[in-house]
DNA sequence: TGGCTTACG
DNA sequence: CGTAG
DNA sequence: GCCA
């Protein structure tokens, strides 16, 4: 079928030739292969960084079509576009690969042509090409034929809050005797679900066959919107929803993009970032009672009789958490005020003056190594066994004893248990709660409570003790 | 049909 | 805008 | 999505 003979004399034929050219460059690895780029759908700058990536590889990239091209390289093209193509230019097919640039991608990577599989013909009947984040930063090609007996699908589904949506889609189409969109949703789905990785981005998905403006439309608002990505953006101390946002809309999907992307981040995003995979790691309830033994003796060095409580999720009960709170108060009104500021001058001048001492002192090895408010700290430590720093979030409030309590209950969660409270009191009682105090809207005054057990009263409540509110 | 906890930095 | 429970 |  293919014409080997003649192919390999042509070869031969351009061999001389091409090597001539190419010898004040680099040597013609491969006299088999001669390359050619289809500009159409890749454009020029892409063309040319592709051809010069080729040529420091050692392979013969030509920059004009000409009958001894062996591989024609598309993007994007069905074989029927690019055999048009080749008509166009008078020659045809014959014997010539046409091959998507997933086949010259792996190729540079390899460092020598590939096997030439199926994924890397081109496709005979409309596809598409979708460049996915395979790892942190990679982006990879993967063609997508328009008809899924054509492709690979495996259990492993790795879009399926998509597949999901657009398959509800299809169902309900179905019994309302809408056949025919139906299958369409249905084959929209299936090409999600034959992806290799999770679709981070809408602008991928343009070209993809089955994907039109209808289930496009779907993902979009089906809060699709790189999920992941936002997940993983959002994940960074100081980071929200808005920013994130933002930044995916500026084509920023990762932590390393978001590196070399020169964005100005804040002092909490700055340390966000830079302590991302330690903060992301679960803090043991050990941990959380070996950083409140060192955080008590600097509050005992800088008010003797100020109190510590370790609050938040290990009071609930809660064996891990993600960072560790304090409370800390004082039993004279007033004494507290200026605690927190002193209280971070100790710890930071014992970690830059006496390292060593510190680490010797103190068993458990913990230096508090900046705060970012007076309120929100990052703390690094060493871990007893691993002797490896770590960073761990430590957040700190200060309290006055008039509204312990009130912080007691409010820094002691869970969130949605606050929630409740607080809707409870508003709607219920016609109060309002915080974790500075209770405020009666109809007798327009403060009420003064000194323990919670005193606060579930006035709200009318059954007292519901910590470790049962992990609502 | 609108609200959905509240406050601090 | 972000954070906290 | 539920409730006032």
């Amino acid at each position: 079928m293919v014409p080997l003979k003649r192919r390999k004399v042509a070869n031969s034929g351009t061999l001389n030739a091409g090597t001539h050219n190419s010898a004040a460059t680099q040597p013609n690895k491969f006299p088999q292969v001669i390359l050619f780029l289809l500009e159409r759908k890749m454009g020029a700058s892409r063309r040319a960084f592709l051809s010069q990536l080729g040529r420091r590889k050692g392979f013969q990239v030509e920059e004009l079509f000409s009958k001894n091209v062996t591989h024609v390289i598309c993007e994007s093209n069905t074989a029927q576009e690019a055999r048009m193509w080749l008509e166009a230019q008078g020659a045809g097919q014959a014997g010539r690969h046409l091959l998507d640039v997933s086949w010259y991608t792996e190729s540079m990577r390899d460092g020598h042509p590939v096997e030439i599989l199926d994924r890397h013909k081109l496709q005979q009947t409309p596809g598409g090409t979708v460049h996915l984040l395979m790892n942190d930063s990679e982006v990879t090609p993967f063609s997508v034929p328009g008809y899924a007996c054509q492709r690979r699908c495996t259990l492993e589904n790795h879009n399926a809050v998509l597949t999901d949506a657009l398959s509800l889609l299809a169902e309900n189409a179905e019994l309302s005797d809408e056949d025919g969109r139906g299958v369409a949703f249905r084959r929209a789905a299936a090409v999600l679900k034959a992806l290799p990785s999770a679709v981070t981005n809408m602008s991928q998905l343009t070209g993809l066959p089955c994907l039109g403006g209808h289930s496009l439309r779907v993902i979009k608002v089906s809060g699709w919107v790189s999920f992941a990505v936002l997940q993983v953006l959002t994940g960074i101390f100081g980071v929200g929803s808005k920013t994130a946002d933002r930044w995916i809309r500026e084509g920023i999907h990762n932590l390393q993009q978001l590196r070399d992307s020169g964005q100005t981040l804040n002092r909490a995003q700055q340390a966000g970032l830079e302590h991302y995979d330690d903060i992301k790691q679960p803090v043991s309830l050990a941990e959380a009672e070996a950083i409140r033994g060192i955080v008590g003796r600097a509050v005992a060095s800088v008010s003797p009789e100020a109190q510590i409580v370790l609050t938040g999720g290990f009071r609930r009960g809660k064996l891990t958490g993600h960072d560790v709170d304090f409370l800390i108060t004082h039993p004279e009104e007033g004494s507290e005020v200026g605690l927190m500021p002193k209280l971070v001058s100790w710890l930071e001048s014992r970690v830059s003056c006496h390292l060593q001492n510190v680490l010797l002192i103190c068993d458990v090895i913990f230096l508090l190594m900046f705060a970012l408010f007076c309120r929100f700290s990052l703390c690094c430590f060493i871990d007893k066994q691993t002797r490896r720093w770590r960073a761990v979030r430590v957040d700190l409030v200060v309290s006055p004893i008039s509204q312990f309590a009130f912080a007691l209950l409010g820094w002691t969660g869970s969130k949605l248990f606050e929630r409740e409270l607080r809707r409870w009191a508003g709607h219920e009682k016609g109060m309002s709660l915080s974790s500075h105090a209770l405020y009666d809207n109809k007798q327009g005054r403060y009420i003064r409570a000194s323990s919670e057990e005193e606060i579930f009263a006035h709200l009318g409540l059954e007292f519901i003790p910590p470790n049962e509110r992990n609502a």
